[in-house]
DNA sequence: CATGAATGAGGGTTCATTCAT
DNA sequence: GATGAATGAACCCTCATTCAT
């Protein structure tokens, strides 16, 4: 199709380079494909025949990018650990006071979880994976707990935060943010910010020293 | 085998009643092992023989109990429904303000999601279901969820709850409690009761009018 | 039920010989449901708990009265086979030239195939029996394909059939009696009786010496 | 492979009509033995394990042309009727009275129902189909029924039959002939051929006004 | 005789994956 | 890279039949 190398650039690696972006580019456009499948629809009710069709290619086009159906989901499992991780390091890197940084948690939490790859880590069952790929999850997760029951113990310490049990704290409020993946819709009313807001308020007064001034 | 009819024996029927408890035991039985691997290993990578083998039957005998796979899963949905039911009922029915009987239904559902059947209920995915028992599925979520929000209305309305977002309070509340489910333990550290009293507490107390007094 | 002998009869061997009819009662009454249903559903289609449904009592109670399935299937073969011995039997011994006959033999066909029984010998795969009862069955169509043959050469030898090849002539007769199963409703306006008369005459008007007078 | 273009090779697109053409041909022998064994051991008697196995192939490589196992039935029934339609298109526009088109529509039906897949769609049991498939059988079963019974009344119409019932001489006809499919075989004496020509004749001779010649 | 329970054989189907162009 | 074909591993389910009472 590309009858001659872009004259812009004379270098002979660049169609390399493109090459290689277009295949990325399809390597990410199916990703986003079998992760929103895959929540649509469940993992194991979500063959790869209808990932494929969904992307007008064939099924075995697939395994020119990815070698096993469960290495796409291991890879979308990573992309959503990605977004974690950028979501925490971010909220843990700012300044304030524990609250501060909890609400702050809290609002990069939702929207992670509202992400099709935060959405598809949190709740597409991790057992689907192999050993290792579970394992890894599995201490990421418990990562993500400690970050903020970490938080929330610092806000004890400093003051921000009324004395409670960190370890419950932190279900109640992590269970509350990953419920928001059972109801969200995209096309629905309440987008991440308002409820990444919303979210950050009132799941946390019942812990704050100080009540948040009522509207 | 028995020639004369043994004049002490009460009823003539009792052999029947005995042989339908052990096929009722037998059933319940079939249900608490397919309920517990549905939980452990997840509904599809559950094969009907391994439920068999477990109860030291061939795969063949379950046909006896139920019609198929699917018709499992429904019956357990279908108990679980029972559990929220008659939670929901008690905790609906009782006396008190609307923060009261919140607390109370959040005890509740703790038992309930705590519970095999309960947090099948809350965990399997009911995508797995037939139309028909799908949409009853939805239906009693959505009930659940008028619940909470009824009783969140009625606090505000006679002023036991302070002013807020009942569909929102609603979807934390009831996102914390099936968050349970993912780290629940049954031979864990922190019983349902302690749990439900706990979660009670710490959920309702960001909305409650008066905060309820600190240990 | 029947709690006391039946005081018209002293014999003690009677109580015997009634349970043996009711026995025997019980096992027309199988064959006539199976051979309805044989017929109706065909015979992969339809299991033996459906015979048994439609009889009232239980799957395993059949084999109180047959040891298989094919068992059944056999007996209906060999029932079937009684009527067309009879028929036949009727038909040959019947006074009159070949044509008459023939035309006779046609009538009691008709009155076999439009019978459960016989619609079943004439209509069920016999290829679901077992080898023993397949051959008999074998062997006993070819019988009474050498009737039909036998009757029409006799009739051309007597003059009352015109020269014609028995063999073709016998299977153009079969096929059309047979094909009566194909179509024939109990409680159609077509009885077997008229059926009879009137296929007896145009299956046999293209061989008749003389042509039967017109109505 | 090929690294230069062979520019003898006439067409880019030969690779894919030759791999089109290798998957048709496939199909067709897929058809072609299923409907020999069907017709051989019958439809429920013949695993499609035994389908591959005279083909060579695994179970599953059937997967590739269709669907199920009833959509190899269904298509042999639509291959069968597109038999009938051929057969009774070209009878139907023959010129001549209307004995002398019924002759060719048995010689016709003689060659269709000798054919494997004529042979299928008269012989096997459409009840095996899908409610969508058996309906259009049926459908096409009256129709060529009709087509008979309007050729018998066109032909008392113009005076080449003689007065009769439509309704029944196509009954015999059609039985008479579908009986063929009883016995005949490919590797007998008798050709389709000779067949056709024996039935046209002896299947009409007692309609027609005037008899044919004897031999 | 009759019943409920259990079993084993067997078949259809799904689907991920490998093979050969 | 991409494709069609083929494969093998499972798994659900039907149904005749045997077992134990």
């Amino acid at each position: 199709m590309r009858s001659q190398p872009d004259t812009l650039d004379p270098s002979p690696w660049m169609p390399f380079e493109t090459r290689k972006r277009a295949r990325d580019e399809k390597r990410v456009a199916l990703l986003r494909t079998a992760v929103r499948l895959f929540l649509e629809e469940g993992y194991h009710r979500t063959p790869l025949s209808k990932v494929a069709e969904r992307l007008n290619i064939t099924k075995m086009a697939l395994y020119n990018y990815f070698g096993s159906k469960e290495e796409i989901l291991a890879e979308l499992f990573r992309l959503g650990s990605e977004q974690y991780e950028a979501g925490f390091t971010a909220a843990e890197s700012m300044k304030g006071d524990g609250l501060t940084k909890l609400r702050q948690l809290i609002r990069a939490y939702v929207a992670i979880v509202t992400d099709d790859f935060g959405m598809c880590f949190a709740r597409i069952d991790d057992r689907e994976l192999s050993d290792e790929a579970r394992i890894a999850v599995r201490r990421a997760k418990r990562c993500y707990d400690s970050t903020f029951r970490a938080l929330i113990r610092a806000g004890i310490a400093d003051g921000s935060i009324r004395p409670c049990d960190p370890k419950l704290a932190a279900f109640v409020i992590i269970g509350a943010l990953n419920g928001i993946a059972d109801w969200y819709r995209a096309d629905g009313a309440l987008s991440p910010d308002i409820l990444g807001t919303e979210f950050a308020l009132r799941l946390t007064e019942g812990y704050a020293m100080q009540r948040p001034e009522q509207p």
